[in-house]
RNA sequence: GGCGGCAUAGCCAAGUGGUAAGGCAGAGGUCUGCAAAACCUCCAUCCCCAGUUCGAAUCUGGGUGCCGCCUCCA
């Protein structure tokens, strides 16, 4: 089956085609570090690297590009109120921020460049709009000219006519339409700045984005993406300069935003003071959760954020890791004989379940569908191994084995490594602990439920679980 | 004011023409020395109205409500 992507320029699911044939590359815009990032800005790396997995899962060569613009009037403004140079301040930031992302268990992108790295490409680039009629200079700014670009408005669906009659924002008298931008801005005393052809100054902000797409991928890559606020006017302005600079079109092939994450329905964000940093975030919920919790919801949707929200994910997520957990158990353990026992429907629904899961995601990723796949799977495994006449034999255990694997397949496109986590963290070695299972065996037999419990309740402080079965007792670190 | 989106059970959430996935919570039950885990049963006709259709949560029109963008913003 083909993958369907929801394109923001066409408002419409169309199939995805490669611009090369089995290859994928991806930007996506990463942050302006000058704070700690709250959760809002965890959505599209969360969203954008489970692409990355699935698409590589399906096969494609992926190549992934994470901008970070550590060149901007906020990092200026918070650095100057603070009494350090800017670029540190956002070196600082932008770290804080990466290491947020790998706890919720983000891989790196392939490249992620600053704007301070690249402003020879920069300068290249408005050059070239220069040249070619595209923009125009006043007193050392420099303006991308709107007018001169016919597609102008057309990511975010709106004409000029229809921005200027809405338009909020005080006209300045040196631009030639109201909604021309900076390409390029003179500097400031006190303000970083870098030698040009146009004198001493800095990028506007999103000729930082064309510039370095355009040199890790070229022209008419695949994929773009961010929050949907970032449409207008930033994507617009980037769409804008990257076309009118190459003269192909498009400058990208599918546009891709996710929803905001929302507080009591109200967006998240600076201005309205009502922000959660992932790092608060992270001393209530371990990050997993937090991760599991995104893709529970399809990624172009809102999001709300609450207590309630994130401990019915906690939950969720445990019921998946305890079956994963169980069924390797189980997987340990002696294979006796006994009759067929239904292990042949296990399998095939195994298989089923996999190729469920990987609908759902072709469908323009949609986590949330499966992961109910994943649901479903678990329940029937679950009924059928803990049935009263479920005995383990090699059919069993091979049926068991594809399921385990679905889950495991699911997990690693999701990133979620069920059980990874605990499995480093428990102290005890198997031997160890399969020795005071025995001994609590023992115990039971002769009930002696008081040393079983001390037994039992020894392991739990030791992180492992014993949990008693038709089959005998079972464990799992959690 | 312009443009766009959304509205599914107590909460979260899939589902874009064929008779409502899944998770969390809740109630009852099974299993069990206890516990845990798990399983079973129960729990919605999809904001409202009018249409199209044999048939609509899904399409059309109108209404109501909420949200976003138009200004820094993931």
């Amino acid at each position: 089956m083909a993958i369907m992507v929801y394109n923001t320029m066409t408002r419409k699911k169309e199939e995805f085609i490669p611009r090369e044939p089995g290859k994928a590359g991806i930007y996506f815009c990463g942050i302006t570090p000058y704070d700690f990032a709250h959760i809002g800005n965890a959505r599209p790396p969360v969203v954008w690297d489970v692409i990355r997995r699935f698409l590589r899962a399906r096969g494609y060569q992926v190549f992934m590009v994470q901008n970070i613009t550590d060149v901007d009037d906020k990092i200026i403004r918070r650095a100057q109120q603070e009494g350090r140079p800017p670029l540190e301040l956002a070196a600082d930031y932008a770290r804080i921020y990466m290491e947020d992302l790998a706890a919720l268990g983000v891989e790196e992108a392939d490249v992620h460049p600053k704007v301070s790295e690249h402003i020879p490409e920069i300068i290249q680039m408005v050059a070239g709009l220069l040249e070619k009629g595209h923009a125009y200079t006043v007193d050392g700014d420099v303006y991308f000219a709107v007018e001169s670009f016919p597609d102008y408005g057309k990511l975010s669906g709106r004409s000029l006519d229809e921005m200027l009659a809405g338009a909020r924002v005080e006209v300045d008298e040196r631009k030639k339409h109201p909604m021309d931008f900076a390409l390029w801005k003179a500097a400031k005393p006190g303000e970083p700045a870098w030698e040009s052809p146009w004198g001493q100054g800095r990028p506007g902000w999103h000729i930082e984005c064309s510039a370095m797409s355009l040199k890790y991928l070229g022209p008419g890559f695949d994929f773009h993406g961010g929050g949907t606020d970032l449409i207008f006017p930033h994507h617009e302005n980037e769409l804008a300069q990257s076309e009118a600079y190459t003269g192909s079109k498009p400058s990208v092939r599918y546009w891709l935003h996710s929803g905001f994450i929302t507080t009591g329905g109200d967006k998240m964000s600076k201005s309205l003071g009502n922000i959660i940093t992932i790092r608060e975030l992270f001393k209530d919920f371990p990050p997993q959760v937090v991760r599991f919790w995104l893709l529970g919801t399809h990624y172009r949707n809102p999001l709300n954020i609450g207590r309630q929200e994130l401990e019915a994910a906690e939950r969720g997520l445990e019921r998946l890791e305890t079956a994963w957990n169980n069924w390797r158990h189980l997987l340990t353990q002696e294979a006796g004989g006994g009759a067929e026992n239904g292990a042949g429907r296990i399998r095939e629904l195994a298989a089923e379940s996999r190729e469920r899961f990987i609908a759902a995601m072709e469908d323009d990723f949609n986590t949330a569908a499966a992961l109910g796949v994943l649901y479903e799977l678990v329940r029937e495994v679950n009924k059928w191994s803990l049935a009263p006449g479920f005995t383990l034999n090699a059919a069993a255990k091979e049926g068991l084995q594809e399921a385990v694997a679905v889950l495991e397949e699911g997990g690693e496109i999701l990133g979620l490594r069920f059980g990874k986590a605990q499995a480093a963290a428990a102290g005890l070695g198997d031997e160890e602990i399969e020795a005071m299972l025995a001994r609590r065996e023992e115990a039971r037999r002769e009930k002696n439920f008081r040393l079983a419990d001390e037994i039992r309740e020894k392991l739990k402080a030791h992180g492992v679980i014993i949990e008693d079965t038709p089959q005998g007792p079972r464990w799992r670190r959690g």
